[in-house]
DNA sequence: TTTCCACGTGAACAACGTTCACGTGTACAT
DNA sequence: ATGTACACGTGAACGTTGTTCACGTGGAAA
């Protein structure tokens, strides 16, 4: 049962990245599925039942290749940021997808438990620990959501990577700095 | 000539305080206004240049305290990520609104050459003293983004200082850091 | 008095998300 | 074989959105 849901989901995905968020409408997507607009509500109730979907998807990792759970802080942290920025470059107007909001998946919670476990275990205070994983995480989505915004089009992939990475890597620096 | 065109603008900024970005119609500003929304078009082309015109109008200070052009490197950075969020609080869905695009205005690129140069003066290059910057406004843009959508409700607004200025520190810290 | 012009009306259009009563075909149990 | 679910889809409609367009109206300037 519900083998045409994913099928659904899949179509929706693949016509994000063609058409963007905006243009992502139920009619546009049951017409890519030979369907009326009407049939979609058969498999999600509701257009943002249906955006919720594709972020829990998009979410898994790509590539099996998950963030190592074990490690020095800072090669944690930087992974973790990394995959998140990647995640949200890997399809169109995937951060404003993201950032379209939710409560957080249990995956994305444990994560953040992890670093921020990570970060009391080097030293610093269950407070300034969360706040640095906050920083972070705050710094990546307002760098994407800038990048796939405003300079996708015109910056290269490189640059855009060289800048994200050295943006981070003075917050890292930064956090280093709060150790004791 | 067009002494209504500032009318419809107030009542807009005022309308959004009470409704939100969401809940803001041209039909329900129109109400407000006393007039049929067709009448609205009079003043602005269409609906995202009401709402650039909205994004511009918020950005001016709204005390006439400018962020300092002169001292230190950290307290100008400081000030200015300060004063940035403080516009986006300012007003329902704030941080939604402001980045919901737009060429930024020619004071904003003032004061974000000014912080490059403020850097570059403290010893960084040209490419790191951007990087600086550019990371710091993505903080700031991240974390207000995050504040006013998810935490707005329920954390006091005291809290939530504390946590933003943390965070900022840390960043300040960084850049110090990188600092010859 | 005529002529602008700022301002507003009312009806319509296309597109959107969504609902609802109604049809199919396939598979399975009796 | 017959009947009964059930997954899936149709088609028409509803209410709402942004936007357009031909048409009014009242006051100030020429």
């Amino acid at each position: 049962m519900g083998q045409r849901r994913t099928e659904v989901l899949r179509a929706a995905i693949e016509l994000l990245d063609e058409v963007g968020l905006d243009g992502l409408t139920m009619r546009l997507l049951a017409s890519r599925l030979g369907v009326r607009a009407s049939a979609l509500y058969r498999h999600y109730p509701s257009k943002q039942a249906l955006l919720d979907a594709m972020v829990a998807h998009l979410i898994v990792p790509p590539d099996g290749a998950a963030p190592p759970v074990e490690g020095p802080w800072d090669e944690r942290l930087r992974a973790v940021a990394i995959g998140a920025r990647e995640v949200m470059l890997a399809h169109r107007d995937g951060a404003r997808l993201l950032a379209g909001f939710q409560q957080p998946s249990d995956e994305a919670v444990a994560a953040f438990d992890g670093l921020v476990a990570a970060l009391v275990a080097a030293g610093l205070s269950e407070d300034g620990a969360t706040v640095a994983v906050d920083t972070v995480l705050a710094y990546v989505n307002g760098s994407t959501m800038e990048e796939q915004t405003r300079k996708a089009g015109t910056w290269p992939r490189e640059k855009r990577d060289r800048a994200f990475l050295a943006g981070l890597e003075l917050i890292i620096g930064g956090i280093r700095n709060s150790l004791p």
